[in-house]
Formats: C-alpha cells, sequence, structure tokens
DNA sequence: TCAATAATATGAGATATCTCATATTATTGT
DNA sequence: ACAATAATATGAGATATCTCATATTATTGA
C-alpha cells in the first residue's frame, strides 16, 4: 500500500472531488491511498480505523467460516464505502477486503472526523442511500440463493459480468461468490454448452444463446 | 386497521414517545395505527404513503418469486423501521409486510415530513445504524444459507426462537424463513428427535440437549 | 357448530449439489 | 527461466434437499 503525498494526493483530491458528499471542509483529512492488485485493504476480524471511499480499482468483500468455506459477499467498485459499518457500530465482525485491481481510495481516519460526520446530514442522507441498496441487494440475493437453483443465478451472473459476448470471470471466485462448489458449477457450465447457450472458447465462454440466458435469469426478478 | 383518535391517539405518543429520534416536532404528525393479526400493513408490489415505526406487535416481510416460491426475508418487532426503503429511494419493489400478532405502529406521511426527514442527522444517524444492522444480518444470513446445511442453520434458529426449552414455531413460517421445503425441515427435526436432541410432545418440541443444538449452531458464527 | 381452510405428517422417487481424488494447464515470484 | 502456486478439468460416489402424492389433525369464519 502506498501513501500519495504533497501534488500527487492534491491531485487526486482535486480530481476526484467528493466534498459533495459532506457539508464540512472534508479535504484536509483525506489520506490518499493505492492498494495493489490482491492486496488486503482490510483483513478478516480487524477493525479499521478509517472509512474508505473508493476512487478507482474493484474490491471484493470476503468472509471465512468456520468450516473453511469462503463466502464472497460482494463485490466492490468505485464510489463505493467501505468501513462504514465500523464507524457506525461499536460491535461489529469485520469482512475481509481484497482488491482484485489496484485500487486507489480516499481514507478518512475515525479517530478525527467521526463526530463530523455523524452529525452531517449531508453525508448520512448518502450513507442511508448506499446502506439501503446494501440491505435491499443482499435480501434479494438471500431469497434468491434459496427459491432458485444455480442455473438461474448463473445465467444472471453471466449476463451481468459478461464483457460484450463474451463470459470471462474466474471460476473460483463465482464459486464462492454464487456460493457452490467449483464441481457444481463446471457441471452447469457444460450443460449451458451442451444446450448451446454459451460456446466454449479456451478459457472464456461465448454467449450463443442470449435469449435463453435472459429467461433463466428473468425468473429471479420479481415481475 | 384502526387509526386511533384524540385521548387515546395521544395516550400512545406519550406513552410510546419517538421525540429522541428527531431533532424536530414529529408528533403532530403521527397517525397511530393498529392492525389485526395476519393483516397487510403493507401489500406486494404497493408503494406506502407512510414511514413506519412498530411500537407494540410483530410482523413479517415477504417477497413471491416468479416459481411460487415464498420467502419470509426477515421478522418485524417493536422499535423497527417500515417504509424507509421507499422513503430513500425512488426506485424500490416493495415486499409484503404481514403482521403475525396484534401489531400498533406510528405512521408518519412522506408527503409531509419526508423533506424534514432527510435533513434531520439525529433521524438519519439513527436510521443508518439501522441499515447497517440490517445489511449485515442479510449478508450473515445469505452467507451462512450457502454455507451450511439446514441442520446448522435450524439448531440456530431453535435456539433463538425457543421459549424457554419449548421450541413451538410454525414449521410453514420456518420453511420460507429458512428457505428449504417443508418436507426436508420435517426429516431434519425427526433427526435432531432422533439423536434425543429434542423430544416431541404434542406439536411442540422439548430441547433436551443444548450443548449440542449450540454446537451445530456455534458453527455459524465467525470466531 | 360445521364446513372450509390451514397445518402437520410421512412415503417414495428424483435431482441439485457436495466431497474427494487426480490430472493438466496457466500464472507468478524470484 | 523455473519451480511453486493457482486455476482448470473430469470422474465417481455420497448426501442434502426437492417434488408430489396422500392422510390426518387443528383452526377458523360464518
Amino acid at each position: 500500500m502506498e501513501i500519495y503525498k504533497n501534488e500527487k494526493r492534491q491531485r487526486y483530491i482535486e480530481e476526484f472531488s467528493i466534498g459533495h458528499l459532506f457539508s464540512f471542509a472534508i479535504e484536509e483529512f483525506i489520506e490518499v491511498r493505492e492498494y495493489k492488485r490482491n492486496e488486503w485493504i482490510i483483513q478478516e476480524g480487524m477493525r479499521p480505523d478509517f472509512l474508505f471511499y473508493v476512487i478507482e480499482g474493484k474490491a471484493k468483500i470476503y468472509v471465512t467460516h468456520q468450516n473453511g468455506k469462503v463466502s464472497l459477499i460482494n463485490f466492490i467498485n468505485a464510489n463505493d464505502y467501505i468501513g462504514e459499518m465500523e464507524l457506525l457500530n461499536q460491535i461489529y465482525y469485520t469482512k475481509g477486503i481484497q482488491t482484485s485491481t489496484k485500487t486507489i481510495c480516499f481514507a478518512i481516519p475515525f479517530h478525527r472526523c467521526r463526530k463530523q460526520m455523524l452529525d452531517d446530514a449531508k453525508f448520512l442522507r448518502e450513507l442511508t442511500k448506499f446502506l439501503s441498496l446494501k440491505a435491499t441487494q443482499m435480501a434479494a440475493k438471500y431469497s434468491q440463493s434459496l427459491a432458485f437453483p444455480l442455473e438461474n443465478r448463473l445465467a444472471d451472473f453471466i449476463l451481468q459480468t459478461a464483457d460484450g459476448e463474451v463470459y470471462k470471470e474466474k471460476h473460483v471466485t463465482v464459486c464462492d461468490f454464487l456460493g457452490v462448489s467449483y464441481r457444481h458449477l463446471l457441471y452447469v457450465l457444460t450443460q449451458f454448452c451442451d444446450k448451446g447457450y454459451l460456446q466454449k472458447e479456451g478459457r472464456h465462454y461465448r454467449i450463443q444463446k442470449h435469449s435463453a440466458l435472459n429467461e433463466l435469469a428473468g425468473k429471479l426478478m420479481n415481475k
């Protein structure tokens, strides 16, 4: 992890201004940090001392269960907060956050800003929206995971993450995210190929029948 | 649904004051409502016009999937909000809320109070805590549901809902909540009886081996 | 109080998903 | 450039969970 100083810091703070998210001058407190690919921004179980706001890059929220299984709870992208749970709650089991690309974020120290942030309606209003979205997404994922087999959830995931017509997510990541075994994921992908929905091209898959995947994915949605 | 008027209304507003949750005078806007057992406070898919704050009673959040399965997303108790998602988000698929006992709540009309509420740091701070808890719970439930078989989740649920040493939840409700079929729930309950963890007493179950259930449930927690 | 409805109960057979074992093929750090 | 590590791939057998069918027993509204 690298902390940007002086001009470089200043450049980022100006280019990606987050002044509009606060009603007080936050700039002076901001630390600009760059994390390398696969670096851990927060270690599971360790309370962070900063509220992070992601400027660029991607990361993943992980939790490890006692039985050794790992769940990829969600992805984090630009304009997401990290550490907001710890800002709000004294008691909280901290999840691990690992970057999947080089990631730059603003780090705001709790000890200097907590009070002001928790009194700032503008900041809190943004945060409630962020949290309500997060809660809604989790509720949707939860109920869908119980109500539908992998077939439907995978179709949705493929459509959401495909780069044009090409699906190229790593299987290992997808297992953790969709909560199924590697073996089973491969079975269902093979089925999709057999049915002609996908076509394997080396390590990638090309979408052949958009409509069929759409139909499978559509079943997840309410109305 | 019945709306309390005059002295009755006044009595409730005083006895269960929520003045401390707002920094402006909310009392005059509050409507006090009583819903009967099994009544729907909000119909699935229909936007509410009020933010509700539950004073007494219990309710359930339901969502219906296209394949006909119903998920009981969560339980609602005293001091919970209802309709906060719709307060914050213009676009939101509204879940159904059904009472399971007589339920009394304060209803605060969006059209008269939205602006003030969204500018009130005190209110927003409480709401962020509520939402962060909700998001955390859903994330935990989600990842647990994928990482553990029913055995563990049911043990946890039994311990959490048991009345003293007696478990007496309705199977039909529990299926929707834990996302398993009625048949499978009964299988696992029978197993628990066979192993001597529970003993059936008419329609209820008496907990016999607290320790065994504790151990099963404990596997859900991180550390 | 009675008929309708909801909840409980259980069997039998299907299937979605898991575990484990074992290769092969990339990727990565030094 | 190579050894270590991570990712992909596939088979075989187990099990967690589902669907459907069919009874029996509460609960409830008129």
